[in-house]
DNA sequence: ACTATAGCGGAGGGATGCCTCCGCTTGCAA
DNA sequence: TTGCAAGCGGAGGCATCCCTCCGCTATAGT
């Protein structure tokens, strides 16, 4: 047990020993990331490979199935987010709630992907959500507590309702922003609350 | 000029006259409006014939190339919103809109394929675009006049909105819903407005 | 009933993707 | 330096999909 300093959730998923093997890894993870945010996680695996420089059997002995290369670049972005979260937690309330959750928008990395587990079954994937979750319920439970968020909206609803802009086709960033802002908008407590 | 009764846009492309021909390019048409409603468009067309019960070279017949049949599903899609829109005219005017959207998130068939064609280039999706911009945009006005809507939204921000959230994921139809009228409220007028 | 022909369907060739397997290469410890 | 195991990469078998082509079927007009 123990969690450390941070909990840091097990990203490791067993890196190689070897510093060539390694560097093959990291590769293929950064061309996962990518693959996965622009075409989702059914982006072909010959152009992952190709794209990190790599033979398609290096990318299958590190990553046996498509869905182990799928965790990892998930468990990668969460544990990203989790971070995030915690640098939030400085700012007032809601301001902390939207920083959290533009960059939960703007980590396009794993738009998709994240986008895509928020349903799927899987245990492994349940797992980190509830990491993430852990780390995003706070932000949002304060800014409740600060009469800033309505309080017959729930985590789950705020965050699948931003997960879907985050899929959704913008003009440009400014109208992301901007819809991000609406929708939140109808987030708030209001006045009459 | 000329608008008729009804616009209709040209949903037609090109009925076949044969009673059999015309059973088939209708079964065609409700598989590939159920396939790209849950697999998006890139659906295979050998499952879409199969399941429409009819040969690959039927679809391939009447469809020559994918985009007729998104085109087809697509177009047919769009007109059912137009009459939507026209049947919510009588409700009170935030009321209207909202039935309208809400159309526009159930109608699942072309979910996907109305969502992806929101950014398409092509020319002849823009028209239809067109149409359904012209067939909504008035409720938006008229619930802006109201003082209902906000002025610093525009009709499409919200129609983008609602259509990420049509592409995202729910538990269930309630949150769904509920969600929806979350977003929605980021759009009302505010009582500070 | 008869027949011309619109319409049918699926075999098959080409492309691409998945995944396995195995002979070659190379980092690293001694 | 050397030896060897960890690691590499891509050929190739299998599956799936796309799309064309053409011999067969059944409709609709006479």
């Amino acid at each position: 047990m123990v969690s450390e300093t941070r909990p840091a959730l097990r990203v490791d998923v067993r890196r190689p020993q070897r510093a060539d093997a390694r560097r093959n890894f990291d590769a293929l993870l950064a061309a996962a990331r990518d693959a996965f945010s622009t075409k989702g996680t059914e982006a072909s695996l010959e152009d992952i490979a190709r794209q990190a420089g790599v033979g398609i059997g290096t990318l299958y002995r590190n990553f046996p199935t498509r869905q182990d290369l799928v965790r990892a670049v998930y468990l990668g972005e969460i544990e990203e987010l989790c971070l995030a979260a915690e640098d939030a937690a400085d700012l007032p309330p809601w301001e902390a709630l939207f920083t959290w959750l533009r960059r939960f928008v703007a980590y396009a990395a794993t738009k998709r992907a994240i986008y895509e587990s928020l349903n799927r079954e899987a245990a492994e994937f349940s797992e980190a959500r509830e990491a993430m979750y852990a780390a995003g319920t706070p932000l949002f439970e304060r800014a409740q507590e600060a009469g800033e968020a309505r309080k017959d909206v729930s985590f789950d609803d705020m965050l699948r309702m931003v997960s879907g802009l985050t899929a959704a086709g913008f003009v440009d960033d400014e109208q992301r922003e901007r819809v991000l802002r609406i929708a939140l908008d109808g987030v708030r407590a209001r006045a009459a609350d």
